[in-house]
DNA sequence: GACATATTTGCACAAATATGCAAGTATACC
DNA sequence: GGTATACTTGCATATTTGTGCAAATATGTC
């Protein structure tokens, strides 16, 4: 495993590992439909400002797919991609090497 | 999902979140026997301590399990908690609600 | 163009975190 | 008891990260 493939999987993980941005997969996990940033803002109460930063850190991470339309940015949760990678790492770390 | 449930999932993805902390987990994913800290050591080029550190976080967050005998302490991945903690959130994200 | 809405960005700041070193504790060996 | 080995802990520190506020940007509406 390259040095490269653990600091991805860490970016990753650690995207997931804080409350707020949890809160927001969570939230956008009950959602069929794609949703913009300001009905996210009230599933945790900071900052729109916050939010913004968040919903970026997890589309960069590859958590969320972003749409833009017009003056609003909707947001889903790329749900075949996060259990895919989930799923990855749980295999891996089942399975016994020699 | 309750608070609790979401502050304990994010605390468990931020432990594995981090460089070092998931360079131990798949060295420990390559070993069958369990291993003693200095070993660990030579996986990530960090102070004993440092290693110490990371081993404990890990451990608190139900990672691995920690087995005392002399003077030695040697940890080994809980591998089936860690795969079931994943695929849980997996199929949770997978799951389409309403 | 003026104004409202939606979101991002710059700045400042507090809190959390990763790290190294030195000292401390615990156990084994002589 | 003295010394070596295997850690852990306290302290200092540098870096990262989460946050709020105010200003900026971008788009829609009148």
């Amino acid at each position: 495993m390259s040095q490269n493939e653990i600091q991805e999987t860490a970016d990753f993980l650690k995207a997931l590992g804080e409350f707020n941005r949890l809160s927001l997969v969570y939230k956008l996990c009950e959602c069929q439909a794609p949703q913009n940033a300001m009905c996210l803002c009230d599933c945790c109460s900071v900052d729109a400002s916050v939010v913004s930063r968040h919903l970026k850190t997890l589309a960069q991470a590859g958590i969320l797919k972003l749409d833009k339309n017009g003056r609003e940015r909707t947001y889903a949760l790329d749900r075949v991609n996060v259990a895919k990678e989930l799923r990855a790492l749980a295999t891996k770390i089942e399975m016994e090497t020699e």
